[in-house]
DNA sequence: AAAAATTTTTAGATTTACCTAAAAATTTAA
DNA sequence: TTAAATTTTTAGGTAAATCTAAAAATTTTT
C-alpha cells in the first residue's frame, strides 16, 4: 500500500515516461513542485519497495508493479473526472484539482461501482482513455489537428493540454469533444488554421492546433 | 485550513461533545485509535489555532470556529454516505469507511453540487441529520424504541449504533429505515421486545432495542 | 483526609516528507 | 579533451504526528 505522496510520484513518473524513456530527477521535481533532493530521497524509497528501477544518475523507470499502481490512479482520476462533468455539471476546465484529491480514495469496490454508475466510460472529459479494471486501455487513434491538410475532416476527440486557460479558450470557440470539423485554410504567414464547424468558422493559432486531437474520418 | 488529522480530531471531539460537555483526553485517544500523549500534543495545537478551548487536565470544548469546521466535516461525511447508498448501491453497513475518506476532500463547490445532485437530503442512510451549507440541522424528534410501551406505534427513522454487525442484523430482521412498527410485547424476563411489522413479527433483544430510533406517531 | 487508582501531561525519540548547501557525476561546449 | 554548465546525490536539519516511559494532577476509595 502506497502513501498519498508515493501515489503522486508514481503517477507523475508514469506520465513523464509517456514522453521520455528514462525519467529524470529534475523533471519529477518540477511536476511534484518540490526539490530534486527530495525526489532522490523518494525514488530510493520507491526503489526499495520495488515500484521503480533506479540507477544513480540514470533516472528511473517503473517496474511492472509500479506501473500497475500508477495506472490504477490514472483510472481513478479519469473516472472521477467523468463523474464531476457528467453528474455534477462541472466544466471540463474545472475538474482537475478535485479529481487530483479523489484519485487517492482507497476502495476498489467504490471504483468498480462508480465505473458502472457512469456506464463504463472509455474516455474522460478531455478525451484521455480510461483504463479498465485490469489496467487495459482502449486503442485510440489520434492525429494532431496541426497535421491535417486543407480539406481534411475529422472529429475532435481529445486535447493534449489540460490548462484551464486552454480549455476555456476552446470552449469559447465551440471546439469541444465530439465536434465535427473541416480544415478550410492554413495561413502561410503564421500557420494559423481556419476550421469549418457545422454552424460557423473559427480561426485558431498554430499553438492551439498542436493540442487538439482529431480522430480522422477521411483524408482529402 | 486544517490537516486531515486535525479534521479527524475536530470531528471526534464534536461527536464526543454530544454526550458529555467536557471531552476527555482518554476518550479522544480511544476514538482516534492513538495514545493519550499524542492527544495532548494535538489538543495544544488545536488550542493554539483557536479551534478548541483547553485547560490542562480539564478536557476540551470546541470553539465556535472549531464547531463549524467539525459540522462541515459531518456534512460531507453524511452527504457522501447518501451518494454511496442512493447512487452506487452500497448497503448502509458498508459506507462508513469510504465516507471517512471522502469527507476530507476539500472543495466547497463539490459538496454544494453533490448536495444538489442528491436532492438536498435531510438525513443520511442511518437517519442522522445532514446539516445544510450554513451548518444548520433540521430538527428531529427521535425516541429510543426501548422507551415505547406495548401498543405504541412509530416509524424507524434512525439508529444510534453504526457497527456493521448491528446494521446487518437489523437488515436481516427487516428493521430498516422507514419501516412502520408496533410494539406487540415486552418480555419481563430479559426485556426483549416483540415488534409487529407490516408483514411479520420479529423479536429483538433489549440491547438492540436501545439503538433503534423511532419517530413516534402516536402513543397507546 | 490520606492512600490508591486513574487520568493527563511532560520529556525525549521516531518516521515521513520535506528542506538547504555543498559535493559528485554527467553532459555540453570550447 | 579539458573547462564550463547542468544534473543529481549526499549530508545534515526541520515540522507533523506519532510513540514509550515516567512524572504530575485529579478523582475515587477506604
Amino acid at each position: 500500500m502506497q502513501s498519498y505522496t508515493e501515489e503522486n510520484y508514481l503517477k507523475i513518473i508514469y506520465h513523464l515516461a509517456e514522453k521520455t524513456t528514462n525519467v529524470q530527477t529534475n523533471a519529477i521535481a518540477e511536476q511534484m513542485q518540490t526539490k530534486p533532493a527530495s525526489v532522490t530521497d523518494m525514488i530510493k524509497k520507491l526503489a526499495d519497495k520495488g515500484l521503480v528501477d533506479y540507477v544513480k544518475y540514470q533516472g528511473v523507470t517503473l517496474t511492472e508493479t509500479g506501473r500497475n499502481a500508477a495506472i490504477d490512479i490514472v483510472r481513478k482520476h479519469r473516472l472521477w473526472e467523468v463523474f464531476l462533468v457528467d453528474k455534477l455539471n462541472f466544466k471540463w476546465d474545472e475538474v482537475h484539482d478535485v479529481a487530483e484529491e479523489l484519485e487517492h480514495i482507497r476502495s476498489i469496490e467504490l471504483i468498480e461501482r462508480l465505473d458502472e454508475f457512469l456506464g463504463f466510460p472509455k474516455a474522460d472529459p478531455h478525451g484521455d482513455p480510461i483504463p479498465d479494471k485490469n489496467g487495459r486501455f482502449a486503442k485510440t487513434q489520434f492525429i494532431k489537428l496541426i497535421e491535417l491538410k486543407v480539406g481534411d475532416t475529422g472529429t475532435i476527440t481529445g486535447v493534449s493540454q489540460h490548462s484551464s486557460a486552454f480549455l476555456k479558450h476552446l470552449e469559447k470557440l465551440g471546439l469541444t469533444l465530439g465536434k465535427k470539423i473541416k480544415i478550410s485554410d492554413v495561413t502561410d504567414f503564421d500557420g494559423s488554421v481556419e476550421i469549418q464547424l457545422a454552424d460557423k468558422q473559427v480561426n485558431i493559432s498554430r499553438e492551439v492546433a498542436k493540442h487538439i486531437l482529431i480522430s480522422s474520418n477521411g483524408k482529402n
